[in-house]
DNA sequence: GGGGTTATATACTCTTTAGTACAATACAGA
DNA sequence: TCTGTATTGTACTAAAGAGTATATAACCCC
């Protein structure tokens, strides 16, 4: 009885890498949304059979929760990286400019999983709805708390609403989101984001 | 044999208002979305059953298409009136509020059916996300037009971008839609709304 | 090499899906 | 009132949905 509870390696071993599936659960969910993706396309484009896919993952819920956890820590992850940007504005930009290059991204689906993946659904999806929901609200408070701190370090106008500008901000890259999965290049999402930049206020 | 084809009078007349059908469908999919929504959430909502609701509408693919025709043509859309204003600031004025205040209205669904009706979704529902796009895409061209308009009457700088303009005020109103359907209310979004008009170009 | 354990593949369950057949019903016109 | 026509309600179909039972296969440890 080992204290670590280690990748148990007694029993026949998986033969396919959960991460591997686990991404390409990913980009079902993300071009097809919840409601939209079945588990014959999950598991199809995972290469695996559906009770393999129930003992890894759980169910369908479950799954999806997993594969948005792994979206949003993947290395080309935008959001989080552009907070530890030295001032508001770079934070600002690195987000806006990183979502338009992101969403338009041809080596994976066009637009945001967190906002495409079950934004008017069933009732069989509201669990996931209501996550996404707070996930996205959850960054926008990371915005502002970042903003925030802008203002407490001189670097943004002591009178700058930062919950406004916080929700602004991620209006326009939920906006973004839209766009791309609607085809927008690359070059038209990062002329968007610029024209966003413009209304940010001036540091002191 | 009359010339025009008004509704045919022979045979037992339908108990039930087309029109109002109609709405009670929108408002399912603009919820729950195609993918999301079934026949017996449609036909419960709508008040009629599955023979009546296919002899009225075609299928569920037209029933959708008849919907979203509706939800373009009601009194309180907001978007095509916006273009008939006298100034571009005026336009994007009215347009960017006439968003924010229609889709957090509580009379109705919140946000817009023209983006989350189909946005990722599966296979069968890929000819009305088509067409979805389309619109949308044909409403940016509109607002183009507009713009360019604005710049031959001298009401906007000559060397305005009209596309990307346009194109920018759209991403503003598609991430509305999105903060609208989180759950932000009317004042967050006009807010918002204000925040976007201050990078519009000035007149000269 | 055998025993315990876990994954795999096939084949199944039950529910829900979109869509329809058909008999009964309600009206207009003759 | 009779006839033709179109809608209605009930009951149905065939396919697809999510999830599972079971037998077999592959590994580690002893």
């Amino acid at each position: 009885m080992s204290a670590v509870s280690c990748t148990a390696a007694v029993g026949r071993p998986r033969a396919f890498d959960m991460q591997t599936a686990l991404e390409k659960a990913l980009d079902v969910f993300w071009t097809k949304g919840y409601d939209g993706a079945s588990l014959s396309d999950l598991t199809s484009a995972m290469g695996i059979n559906k009770p393999s896919l129930y003992s890894a993952f759980g169910n369908k819920e479950q799954l999806f929760l997993k594969a948005i956890e792994f979206y949003e820590n993947r290395p080309c992850s935008f959001f989080k990286p552009a907070l530890e940007q030295p001032t508001a504005y770079q934070v600002a930009e690195t987000m806006l400019i990183g979502a338009a290059k992101n969403m338009s991204d041809a080596s994976h689906p066009q637009g945001c999983v967190m906002v495409q993946g079950a934004l008017a659904c069933s009732e069989a999806a509201s669990g996931v709805k209501e996550v996404l929901t707070q996930r996205r609200q959850k960054s926008e408070e990371d915005l502002r708390e970042r903003l925030e701190l802008a203002i407490a370090q001189k670097d943004l106008p002591s009178d700058t609403d930062a919950a406004a500008l916080s929700r602004y901000l991620c209006t326009v890259i939920n906006g973004i989101a839209i766009q791309a999965s609607s085809g927008a290049t690359e070059a038209q999402l990062v002329e968007v984001a610029n024209m966003a930049l413009a209304s940010f206020p001036k540091g002191e």
